[in-house]
DNA sequence: TCAATAGTGTCTGTAAGACAGTATTGT
DNA sequence: ACAATACTGTCTTACAGACACTATTGA
């Protein structure tokens, strides 16, 4: 039962899909190759599971490397495990893909590890050619985020708390590529219990003019009751 | 860059919860433990990925062999990987699990490689010690298997077809543990496109009597628009 | 005829979408 | 004053939940 061919040796790695909204589209953070096979392509950010980690330390620690900052701000959890053979072409690679996305995150240039690390509208990165299957898995990590913000609470971690209503909307009609009624909208948000909290204090006034809007805090819920619904 | 300890061994392993309706009861299809370690105990069923298989051919082998069947008639997608350092006390293991399911799967005893393997109840089987994360494992694939009805068409792959809509709501009842009123579950089902489309025919009498019931068979559609919420 | 199951009609409350109107702020 | 943004109210339509009613079948 226990012979060396049950158990053929595998590499495992993971790779990261992280968002974050910049100005107002959503982008996704890339790297351009420095070596082969694939080189001077961009992929996505990624890297070997060490011995002694899970696949979720491990990406914690891809994430630290990638941003710079010490205890990531967002959200990660797990997409999903590529493990075609012949999907790295110098030997057997599975690699364990993670979603992440935060607020704002800072260009990423900043003397770290990625130095050819860039963030790309997710519109155009959609439309690049990546290495290995990488332009499969930034498809389904977007399918993921975009379904994701119908039925949990995640917008609010693409937003810096304290945010505006008007601030999630944005969020939404980034990643969904939508427009909304701000009256509907709001009224479907603060009708769903446990999305958001008021808290004391109003936005900054914008330089154009503008009642300044009321701020929220995420509530308590982690699942929406009832859903966004995608238009 | 590329040195051994960058990328230490791994073994990879494909995991499956399979799940059937027996009677009224979701279940679950467990193996008990032949050897060590948790000897004796059950476990979900799975296997090495062999070096020229990706995981998801290995699911799909793993599937035969415990099925007897040759081409599994039913739904398969994968669930996640875990990867905890010491989840196997043998060696360094990365399980990627698969969650299945399929209609009036038979008794997995028929002369098969499972020969210890059988179907339990999932109430019962969430409350059972199971051997290696697996506890955890069932768990997480019970939440996806509950929660892919709300919004996909998945409920389809429960029955054979063709089926009547009485069917497909036993099978919301089992999976939520929760009722319907049957004319407001028609009027749901019939009013989301393609989840279902009539078919030539009703159903075989019941002996105790009653009406015969119009067929369907699965829509073109898989996800589900609106969708069946969950109570 | 009766029991059992399939299918239809209808009423009521609630929520979604559209959109008009009021409130508050900077220039 | 005016433009820009936040917020509120209201009207209409659609659908969910409850439940009474009709249709078809076997014993």
């Amino acid at each position: 039962m226990y012979d060396a061919t049950d158990y053929p040796p595998f590499a495992v790695t993971v790779d990261l899909a992280m968002f974050t909204l910049r100005g107002p589209s959503l982008s996704v953070l890339l790297v351009r190759r420095g070596e082969e096979p694939f080189q001077g392509m961009p992929a996505l950010p990624g890297g070997f599971v060490h011995a002694d980690e899970s696949a979720d330390v491990a990406a914690r620690r891809e994430l630290a490397e990638e941003t710079g900052l010490d205890s990531f701000p967002g959200h990660l959890e797990q997409l999903a495990t590529y493990s075609e053979p012949g999907r790295d072409p110098r030997m057997r690679v599975v690699s364990v893909v993670f979603v992440a996305f935060a607020p704002n995150l800072p260009e990423p240039s900043a003397g770290s590890d990625a130095a050819d690390a860039y963030w790309m509208p997710v519109e155009d990165a959609s439309r690049e050619s990546l290495a290995f299957d990488h332009a499969q898995i930034l498809a389904d990590a977007l399918e993921r985020v975009r379904s994701k913000l119908e039925y949990t609470t995640l917008a609010t971690h693409f937003v810096e708390s304290p945010f505006s209503i008007r601030d999630l909307q944005t969020v939404y009609e980034a990643v969904w590529d939508v427009t909304w009624d701000r009256a509907n909208f709001r009224r479907k948000v603060l009708g769903t219990r446990g999305f958001v909290e008021p808290v004391e204090g109003v936005a900054d006034a914008a330089s154009t003019g503008g009642r300044r809007a009321q701020l929220y805090r995420p509530g308590d819920a982690t699942t929406l009751h009832p859903p966004i619904p995608r238009p």
